[in-house]
DNA sequence: CTGAAAGCGCTAACAA
DNA sequence: TTGTTAGCGCTTTCAG
């Protein structure tokens, strides 16, 4: 089979734990065995079995990520394969593995969960959101096992969470808009049992509050992550008799749908009405009108949190246990008033 | 620590042989021990130590894509989303998991690779691309070890490699603006040495040929998998003495950059210069004016390599060498004659 | 149908 | 500084 360490000690004439120091960079090893040692590996191209290890440290160099659910949190099309980046790229320079796994339902996602942390598989788990009474939350904080949120856990203050501030990050985006003089701000928003959602919500609420405006309940609209239920609200909001001058929207695939909604319709942006988003892909800048954003940094999202997930594996505690990564709007045509 | 397969065997007061035998379902064992086993793990909540299992059995259940580099292949942020959706669905049916490892160089992701396929810890590898002179699918012809290829290898026909006949797509794209009366028809196209980007060009010229229409060399442009790519290549061809009346553009992310190259230059999408492009993404619909776009099945690629490797590794052998999705054209506005 | 025992490849006391 | 030994938790002959 294939070659192992006992393969490496005979051939190099020492004992197999000899060259396990040599593997481990132990400090107590004579440069000369070291350096013999060394040969012989990379002469056999010896690479250690990395399940052995495993069994035997109680520790996998491994962090798992679920793989968002369709549909609901489609919007991680985009996100997911950022955030992705910004995870793998701390992971991969601290020697870690990423781990993805799924599940079709809620509890399908707790069960593979479970397997890989019960199951000794991972060291960690990195949560790409969470909702109201998250299962996967309560059952990680049970099991006392390394985690880390990207996003904010409503119910639990003590989670290690890296976030946006969400509610001030929709502030910001409403407050843009007054400053271009709306008045009459609607909001499209995503599922409403996500936190994220949620505090966005607040912001925007507060903003208008703040500034003595108006919020009609029928200018907010709730949907998913897709360019459909931004098309869709389009042709709700606008049929309105009384309708917004101005939109926040809560991700740029969504602004997407708004903007053909709004052609279609015969509107034009901004004349008829502004928008702002969430995000900032790289398609925002490119569309027509370029869409004004809020650039929440989703590769530091994942950045920070991989290494704070990393931090907490190897120090068992201690670090802050909220880390907000700062957001900008980027102002583009679409927020502009002519 | 936590609950193994000894502390089931004492409690149910059997052999831990007896456990391991319930655990894998094997034939020869009483229904009784069976279900009295069964209880005793659940009433403990036991789970096996996964790297136990793959210590012994030399297997893993675990198969690694490697995570695409910047810049290079960025478009993969829309393709690397939903393939990975169309992976993991088959995986965890399969009850597999995915491993992401990435390098930031080629000789990177070759060690990562090596470490993965010589430390025992994972079962196949998915690769999402090819180029000339593969190092990775060197190493791994060579190791004789499982791996499927989303793409086709344009030096080793042996490779089991699912993929979109590219060359026919590219074809088929040309063949419908020449439908529409076109007779300049352009090119931009992504990074020349991916085999992708080879296949394309080659269907592109094959239809200009067929057809007798004249191709001039300043027509093809090759960039990226960036919207950037797109917009900087209008500013080029748009000077140009004798401009295309058409274009076919590898990926729709780049004609987002196309058609807000085209916008700001002053010309008009379809009239002034017509487009087509691939992979129909759910953004090509949403564009101004909504993208033609070839669709080619994306997830279903993911689905199917995955699918594939997973044969392989189990039959070790057999299966198809090579399978094709089959792509369709979505006709929208962007290539259409008013 | 079930148990005892050996061993997967590696690490980590404990000795020397 | 290095070797010996005993496992990590599981599977799998081989006996019974």
């Amino acid at each position: 089979m294939s070659v192992t360490i006992k393969d490496v000690a005979r051939i190099a004439g020492v004992s197999p734990s000899t060259v396990s120091r040599v593997i481990s960079n132990h400090p107590r090893i004579s440069r000369a065995t070291a350096d013999k040692v060394r040969k012989i590996m990379s002469d056999l191209d010896y690479h250690p079995n990395i399940m052995a290890q495993s069994l035997v440290s109680k520790t996998t160099n491994t962090i798992a990520i679920i793989l968002p659910r369709p549909a609901e949190e489609l919007f991680l099309n985009l996100f997911f394969a950022e955030v992705i980046r910004g995870i793998v790229s701390q992971t991969s320079k601290a020697g870690y593995d990423l781990l993805m796994t799924s599940g079709s339902s809620q509890r399908e996602e707790v069960e593979a969960i479970t397997r890989l942390v019960r199951g000794r598989r991972i060291d960690g788990v990195l949560l790409l959101h969470s909702r109201n009474n998250d299962p996967l939350i309560a059952f990680l904080r049970e099991e006392n096992f390394p985690f880390v949120l990207i996003g904010r856990s409503p119910d639990d203050q003590e989670v290690l969470s890296v976030d946006t501030d969400n509610v001030q990050a929709s502030y910001d985006a409403v407050m843009h808009l007054v400053m271009q003089r709306h008045e009459r701000i609607g909001f499209v928003n995503g599922p409403p049992n996500l936190t994220v959602s949620q505090d966005r919500m607040a912001g925007y609420r507060k903003a208008l509050q703040e500034q003595g405006l108006e919020g009609k309940p029928e200018w907010i609209v709730e949907g998913e992550f897709l360019q459909e239920s931004g098309y869709r609200a389009m042709s709700f909001l606008m049929n309105l008799s009384e309708r917004p001058t101005a939109l926040v929207v809560t991700d740029d695939v969504v602004t997407f749908g708004v903007l053909r909604g709004l052609i279609e319709l015969g509107y034009k942006v901004p004349e008829d009405i502004a928008l702002v988003s969430f995000n900032n892909i790289a398609l925002a800048e490119m569309s027509t009108p370029p869409i004004s954003s809020i650039d929440i940094g989703i590769y530091q999202l994942g950045y920070t949190a991989s290494h704070a997930l990393l931090a907490s594996i190897q120090n068992e505690g201690e670090g802050k246990k909220r880390v907000i990564i700062p957001h900008r709007l980027v102002v583009r045509e679409s927020s502009l008033q002519k």
